[in-house]
DNA sequence: GTGACGAATAAGTCTGACTTTTTATGCGAG
DNA sequence: CTCGCATAAAAAGTCAGACTTATTCGTCAC
């Protein structure tokens, strides 16, 4: 699932980063890279170029003759999709887990709006697919299967807005819908009503009705924050 | 104005970075680090280090015996602020302020409603005396004063929500509220009614009005698209 | 046509020397 | 005793070159 991976320098990066975003080095603290290097067992070279994606995240900044600074986390990169998977799997999760919520909230209904005037015959068709598969996954413990087609259904909305930027949430939204899935409370089956939504959204988008679906998507979302105990607006 | 500037690395960046998100070489395009090196004359070691941080803005991808190859524009990390600079000062330039312009209409007004619940005492003072700047400014062809106190009104909206994802996009709306007053037609004063809005939220904020603190902003972001013929949900 | 083997290629890594910037220290003057 | 300036030290920044490794492509045999 780790997307870095490939090379020495991903595997310092995938140790090194969550213990940042952990908080495990305090702001203000100061690493040095020849001792980094050598508590990884890689040269200097490498252990820059992982300075380098830290400082660009901007969850540290290297200054000369002082070192490596930890930043504030109120400086991070919050928006990266490694820097989100950093904190999804760290200490905080459940902070995070509420931010994400909270934005989806504030994304997702106007997305689908935009998604009723703008989606394709295709995507249309994609998103009933996806509500069908939803409905098949409802009952009887399928919940792999129903969370595959949740995750599907919402990037297919979020893409068809039309917008870049909701679109390149579809990630963010694929990991909190994974994570109530598979660490927080659902050994049950999922809420009948939420399903049901999803089907008159698809719906709606077909049927071009902006105004529904954001108010449908709106019922969505706030289902989500009541979940996590969130008081919604 | 540019973040990066320091090093010799920074100077790369910031001109191999605009080169790509300003779409000069198409999707798939191979660049190899050494011709890259010989170029910028630099040498690897430095190639190295910047290729690497346009790889985890998700820019480029390295592979061996490959070279270096740039990614669709649909892989990128749009959020990366250091993207979006280099994406407004491009050509795409118009694209750009349209998405983030429709960004700011589905974050900002549920932002304002979590700072009617969350804003602390200094916060709401800090609001209307932004708001006040902005009456103070609003004749007479004070753009550059009415902008400063546009800008850090939104920002404290954002950081009052105190929601880190809203907080964080901070940098985001000043560079759109900044590019409407410089690129975009704006010789003549901001529209008094949007300085009526804001001077009406900071008082519904004050008054832990979140319903009418969220209304007020929709009117306000509204406006926003208008600007820009994106037709109004 | 297919499969395997081998050569070419470009990134990946390491090492060690050198440069540059910034901070701290310590000395001397006032 | 304090202030300011010069000097030294520390850590990142840069460079050059040698070597390693993975990947792809071409060729040859089957």
């Amino acid at each position: 699932m780790s997307t870095t991976g490939r090379g020495l320098h991903g595997r310092v990066l995938d140790t090194l980063g969550p213990e940042i975003t952990a908080g495990e080095y305090p702001p203000g603290s100061v690493l040095r890279t020849d001792e980094l290097a050598q508590r990884f067992d890689v040269s200097r070279s490498v252990m820059r170029e992982v300075v380098r994606v830290l400082e660009s995240m901007h969850l540290v900044e290297s200054r000369r003759r002082v070192g490596v600074t930890v930043l504030p986390s109120r400086e991070w990169n919050v928006y990266d999709p490694q820097v989100i998977r950093w904190r999804l799997a760290g200490a905080d999760r459940p902070r995070q887990l509420r931010s994400l919520t909270v934005l989806r909230s504030a994304i997702e209904p106007v997305a689908a709006g935009l998604a009723a005037r703008n989606a394709t015959a295709e995507q249309c068709a994609e998103l009933t697919e996806c509500a069908l598969g939803m409905v098949a996954h409802s009952r009887g413990h399928k919940l792999e299967g129903y969370l595959f087609h949740d995750v599907a259904f919402h990037r297919v909305i979020l893409t068809a807005s039309g917008n870049e930027m909701f679109a390149r949430l579809g990630d963010v939204v694929a990991e909190v819908l994974a994570g109530r899935t598979h660490h927080d409370v659902m050994f049950e089956d999922p809420d009948p009503a939420a399903v049901t939504l999803h089907v008159q959204l698809a719906e709606a988008v077909r049927a071009r009705d902006a105004a529904r679906a954001e108010r449908l998507t709106r019922e969505i979302t706030e289902g989500a924050l009541q979940e996590l105990d969130i008081l919604a607006p």
